[in-house]
DNA sequence: ATCTTTTATCGTTATATAACGATGAAAGAG
DNA sequence: CTCTTTCATCGTTATATAACGATAAAAGAT
């Protein structure tokens, strides 16, 4: 995964608005459209869609015309990617900075 | 983590540049200032010292005084607990999603 | 054919963010 | 004491985001 993606995904899960929508769909057996989502939030039903939307265009949730409703589901495949790609991240981070700590060492 | 905390820090790393100072402190042997970190970036300093800010304010970095210099440090252990409490939040998701899954194709 | 439900999109407003240059303060060097 | 280096902060500007109400389109119901 790419550091911009990595930023995006970061930056689209980065609102307490769009991770409580995330447990919402989660909660709601993958039945879930807009009106559901809106009904558990003190927002406007236009906020809500646009907070999807961001979501959806960051690949975390996926959408499926069922009617005249729009179920939304959570891309829990993506969501465990992203963990993935920030762990190694994390982890490259730790292990530069550790072997920095350890040339440090040897140097003082 | 709380959820408030979690999207926080989420908005923190939610921009390429910050994600890329991050990987500047650790590769400099966490013995950067900001300077060093701006010569690594076409970016004016005052730029990159406000990114500072925010990774510092969301207690991704710390600072320590060092003369004229301020040294700045990836704070792997704030990271470390971060992605956990990512990933105990998307794990919770899944197992959400999953027995909502099982229960659907219950009923059938 | 008409009405209702659902929802994305538009237009607007207020606020936040990202970028810059300029500046002043603090600490060390000459 | 004066000069330099480092850097956070201020003021500004442009853009992005978050929120809202209004609206139109699509699908189903009557």
């Amino acid at each position: 995964m790419e550091k911009d993606d990595l930023a995006g995904m970061m930056r689209a899960l980065g609102h307490p608005v769009r991770l409580e929508i995330l447990a919402i769909l989660a909660k709601s057996a993958n039945n879930c459209c807009c009106n559901d989502v809106t009904d558990c939030l003190s927002l406007a039903q236009s906020t809500v869609s646009q907070h999807l939307k961001v979501l959806l265009d960051a690949g975390v949730i996926e959408r499926e015309a069922k009617g005249t409703r729009n179920n939304y589901r959570v891309r829990t495949d993506r969501l465990t990617a992203f963990n993935s790609a920030f762990s190694g991240y994390v982890h490259d981070l730790d292990a530069q900075t550790s072997s920095c700590d350890r040339t440090l060492e040897a140097a003082g």
